[in-house]
DNA sequence: AAATCTCCCTGTAGGC
DNA sequence: TGCCTACAGGGAGATT
């Protein structure tokens, strides 16, 4: 499932094959997705060039110069390239086809994702304008705004929200869903659950140390795939088994032999060691 | 105001 | 060709 490892090795699949090509039409099998897709995006698309294909959070950013397409994988989304058209399956709801005959696919099954387009500047989209510090940019202790052990500190001081839940929340910092939450928290020896008020600047810095670790290894290979992800070739990526507690809840800790357990919180299955993990 | 809950959707797993 | 329910999850919006 989609989260900022997989988006990203979407982007880095996609772009070596669109980037530059010229869009000829786009073809809407199915419009309901998260939001309906805009019933003029052929209109808005057709004869523009994609100049860059870029990732905020865990939306792709298709920059056509007077215009971008914004796209999100929600849940079970993926895009595909394809050279030559294929018979189109029960969930490919949109191909953009480009002069050249190379097709965009997007498929989502579940339908949680979306295809926007944007004339304004990107920075003023609602959907973009709040979100926090991407993980993975270079740090800048001297600016708060970004992604340090610093902002967490400052940001979480007097809550008692648990402190997955906090680093899950967009405005702390983006693209951290679920699973890598998990698997972060898991390597930075913090239980799911804790306040997060109450976790110290040190060890803050070893959770970032631990979210940017698990989102790089991920991104290396290839992204986790559980059932539908794909990357912009078709193939699966290779993280689950890297997994140390994500999904394993009542099997062995990979670290210290104890039996992973699993909790809800804010609606959300959460996988810990509860001897590692303090 | 912060924290939690609900909802959108459908394929899959598990119980019977 | 079994039917039914629970569950998974991103994130906006509603509710507590």
């Amino acid at each position: 499932m989609p989260e900022l490892p997989e988006v990203e090795t979407t982007r880095r699949g996609i772009e070596p094959h669109i980037q530059g090509c010229t869009i000829a039409q786009v073809i809407v099998r199915n419009p309901r997705l998260r939001w309906p897709v805009p019933d003029n995006i052929d209109r808005m698309l057709s004869g523009k060039t994609i100049q860059t294909i870029t990732r905020r959070a865990k939306y792709l950013l298709l920059d056509t110069g007077s215009g971008h397409l914004i796209v999100h994988l929600g849940m079970s989304g993926s895009l595909r390239v394809l050279e030559s058209p294929a018979p189109a399956g029960k969930h490919d709801h949109v191909d953009i086809v480009m002069t050249n005959g190379v097709r965009l696919r997007y498929t989502d099954p579940r339908r949680f994702g979306a295809l926007l387009w944007s004339e304004d500047a990107l920075d003023d989209h609602v959907l973009l304008k709040h979100l926090g510090p991407e993980p993975l940019a270079p740090p800048d202790t001297q600016n708060t705004a970004t992604f340090t052990a610093e902002r967490l500190y400052q940001m979480s001081r007097g809550k008692k929200q648990a402190v997955k839940t906090f680093i899950m929340d967009n405005k702390v910092v983006v693209g951290v869903g679920n699973i890598y939450a998990s698997e972060a928290l898991f390597h930075a020896g913090i239980r799911p659950d804790r306040a997060c008020g109450t976790i110290s600047r040190n060890r803050y810095k070893r959770l970032i140390d631990c979210i940017r670790e698990t989102l790089s290894k991920a991104i290396a290979d290839g992204g986790t795939t559980l059932r539908d992800f794909v990357g912009g070739d078709g193939r699966p990526g290779y993280f689950k088994q890297s997994l140390a507690v994500y999904g394993r809840e009542g099997e062995l800790c990979l670290r210290c032999g104890a039996i992973i357990k699993e909790i809800k919180l804010g609606n959300r299955s959460s996988c810990y060691c509860s001897r590692c993990q303090r």
